[in-house]
DNA sequence: ATCGTAAAACAGAACGCTTGGTCTGTTCAA
DNA sequence: TTGAACAGACCAAGCGTTCTGTTTTACGAT
């Protein structure tokens, strides 16, 4: 392969067609994969996600699993943008949108911070981002991959909840850090919550961390409630 | 084996003596396994923490090793009751004590979180640990074998921190909650130290939060300093 | 004191199985 | 007719477990 066979210049019409055939038959499959890598980190935990169970679980072949991703790594890598990307500034592919938006004007943070918990952070797909990331701790092929995305993301974060909440007076400048600490708190929440004797501890939890937070942090007021895409 | 021969009742004096030939060589192996186990963990990840890598790192034999731990889940189940030994009730095996008392009275909350970090949970010790409980979410039967002991982990905890800490009056109740929430964040740096542009972020953020428990957690007075063993 | 012995402690080969990657072949759409 | 999309076989390497040996140690009988 690659023998460098020289292009023929007088192809009819076509130069070189980098998309070609790929109608909506590629995201379906693509989609499916997904799903299955996403249920699969959920699950089974990220040694277990081998790219057999995928196959298996997602009902494609190997070639066609091999085709979308060559490797593991990339499988890994394009499930975690695939995951990050509904927070991302464009437009979400499907499902869930406005995840951090307040959805009340008068909702306290601590509703707002179970929400988060409940509808974001403690879903299949945050289990599963919460997966990838242990499991790049000790790769360094894939923490190199993937930090670029993690950083693009990080930014958009911090530039869509500037536009909904406010940190405390004299402490503007602690937003970003305020909703960092929020996010730490609610992945290791993660950790915890499996062991846990008694589940209601963890609404307990985030409850009391949302009563200490709320001094530092509260939604702005939203201006026009139409449907501009706020994340 | 175990064709069922009848026990000598005219054995001279020997019952069956279980605990016979282990003197400080076994103590000797178990450690260099559970640092090699610790080490791997810390810088491979569990799912490239193999029975193959651990041998070699620990320079012990295949037989010594399924000798002590004879399979791998047997061998993560003691690794981590080595790794809560420090902070359970009764006398830590060797090295770091103390772990959690604040080491000066005049101590205010944020150093104490520092130190905590710093010396307890961003270590190989602590990285390690919280490899086995990512891994232990997703695998029902190492879960089922190691909840147990952080039940009890959890119990000596909250016995310990109640002598040392205090909560804000009129949620004197809410401590151990406190402390919880105060692990769960600190379990979530976990996942965003290695990611973070700038490090100093990290400490920013440990920082942060402290200001804010503050006024939710003291140090208590410490009643006499002499060396009674404090965890 | 020394010996015999049984079990603990250790050594290492071998097992069946799964892994991720590569390869050749087939179908489909432009 | 071309290349994307898919199908499935194949491979070496590594996995965790099991197995049969060998060495070391403690201890009661001599």
């Amino acid at each position: 392969m690659c023998t460098g066979t020289e292009d023929q210049p007088n192809v009819t019409s076509a130069i070189k067609d980098p998309m070609r055939g790929n109608p909506a038959r590629v995201a379906r499959t693509r989609g499916k994969i997904f799903d299955a890598v996403i249920t699969n980190l959920d699950e089974l935990g990220y040694s277990e996600c081998s790219i057999n169970r995928v196959q298996t679980l997602a009902g494609v072949s190997r070639g066609a699993l091999t085709h979308h991703f060559p490797s593991k790594e990339e499988m890994m890598v394009k499930t975690l943008e695939h995951l990050l990307a509904p927070v991302r500034g464009t437009a979400p592919p499907d499902g869930e949108a406005n995840l951090l938006r307040p959805s009340r004007d008068c909702d306290c943070l601590q509703e707002q911070l179970h929400r988060l918990w409940r509808r974001v952070i403690n879903t299949r797909e945050g289990r599963a981002l919460m997966e990838i990331l242990v499991a790049a701790r000790t790769d360094k092929a894939l923490s190199a991959r993937i930090t670029p995305s993690l950083w693009a993301y990080n930014d958009d974060f911090n530039r869509n909840i500037a536009h909904l909440y406010s940190a405390a007076e004299g402490h503007e400048d602690e937003l970003a850090l305020l909703w960092s600490i929020c996010r730490s708190f609610m992945r290791g929440l993660h950790t915890q919550a499996p062991y846990e004797r008694d589940p209601e501890i963890i609404t307990k939890m985030v409850d009391l961390f949302g009563r200490i937070m709320a001094p530092h942090l509260s939604a702005r007021a939203s201006q026009g409630d139409t449907d501009e895409e706020p994340i």
